[in-house]
DNA sequence: CGCGGCTTTGATGTTCATCAAGTAAAGTGG
DNA sequence: CCACTTTACTTGATGAACATCAAAGCCGCG
């Protein structure tokens, strides 16, 4: 399931690393794989060894934690060329959270410890690094603050409004997750989740085909969102 | 308020930046601040921009967030030794949070242009940051995802014990924060948490007089923490 | 002294989870 | 390909958990 790298240099370059040196880029995709994964293959086990540092290239993965009772918290769903490696990467020796793919995907990884030693030569990478680290790091904190201000319905709408608007840009789009997995997103239960579904759409807020979801009233879905 | 710098190199080292060179350190050093502040003042607000990299030196500080109707939220509980400065400080200009002082505070500080500059020199320095700065992320989004599973019981629970062992280690200790703060801390209203302490108190597994605190019944807390 | 903020308790009501039951959809093995 | 099983989805009824509202005492500070 691993091939060899063929993204192109350029994309690289501009989505991550601007300040790879010429022989950086090279070595870099000389050692990278792309691994291809289906919907619903596990990719990482929480609690297994760090091998790998990886972004996403296409598709759509979730993080996520199992508490002992076996109920998954979603920490967040990651979009193309987010990282699926947070920065427990540097810090830990196993992953301290599972990830699985919502969508076929493709994963883009490199041997970690390659990594290091090109960050530990390359001053100006490791802060590139560490700036889109950051971003990530930073945008899961403030994610998981809006969504813990919001009442149920507020909830939802914020959800919505994420794939519409951060994920699929558009009105209409497939739900790439279960209604149990927005609940484990949002810190609800599953029958939360439907029935706040169901009274958006009785309020013709939205249209709701199995997973597709046509957003019917965005302003309406921001009011609630920003208020509830 | 700001001073020269004058906590040892030693200090420093063992405790951020074993890779430091020693001109580095002696430039690290040359250049640092620290600035000393009391209960109650506030040492950033949201919106500012960044001028600094710091850490807290001693005391106590809280990082939160105001929203538009002027309500808090708590992100996160700063130790000695923690950043003040998140991973937000290289991808952001401004900062996207407030911190104030719980406890009367000294906080080191540098010029954030000339700790990139380090970083940018230094790969194994930068590393080195990139370590600390996600382990510091990482603590504060597992202990985002803890509260948010738990009841309000195991919040209160929660949140006693950490100040208890991973703050003051004792099972005595006075609370740095009002009852209205562990609220925003622990998304609950004040009268939610003050009537879980008095709950608490009656059923003997706590001591309350005021804002000290002492842990009677630590195993039974465990148990509320973990199982609600 | 009096004002405002923090703390506390009680009464009330809303929100939301839980439980139960049933339909639809999707995967599984003969 | 069809019976069978499992998982996802949906709705309603119920009750518990929790927020909200109200009132009063306490303390520190100008």
């Amino acid at each position: 399931m691993a091939t060899k790298c063929d993204c192109d240099q350029y994309e690289l370059r501009t989505a991550f690393f601007q300040s790879f040196r010429e022989d950086e880029v090279s070595l870099f995709c000389e050692e990278k794989v792309e691994k291809a994964y289906s919907r619903g293959d596990i990719i990482i086990r929480e609690g297994e060894g760090i091998k790998y540092f990886s972004y996403l290239r296409s598709g759509l993965v979730k993080l996520y934690k199992t508490d002992a009772a076996g109920k998954d918290q979603i920490i967040t769903i990651a979009c193309p060329f987010d990282f699926v490696s947070l920065l427990g990467i540097f810090s830990e020796t196993h992953h301290t959270y599972s990830v699985s793919a919502l969508e076929d995907s493709i994963l883009c990884c490199i041997d970690i410890s390659l990594m290091k030693g090109i960050a530990m030569k390359n001053g100006r990478f490791s802060m590139n690094l560490m700036e889109r680290l950051g971003a990530v790091s930073n945008k899961i904190i403030q994610e998981s603050l809006e969504i813990r201000k919001r009442n149920t319905h507020g909830k939802v709408a914020y959800i919505l409004l994420k794939f519409s608007k951060g994920i699929y840009d558009s009105l209409v789009f497939d739900l790439p997750v279960s209604r149990r997995e927005i609940a484990e997103n949002l810190g609800m239960t599953t029958e939360g989740v439907i029935r706040t579904l169901s009274e958006f759409r009785k309020e013709k807020l939205i249209r709701i085909n199995g997973r597709e979801i046509e957003i019917l009233d965005d302003a309406a879905l921001e009011r609630i969102s920003s208020f509830g």
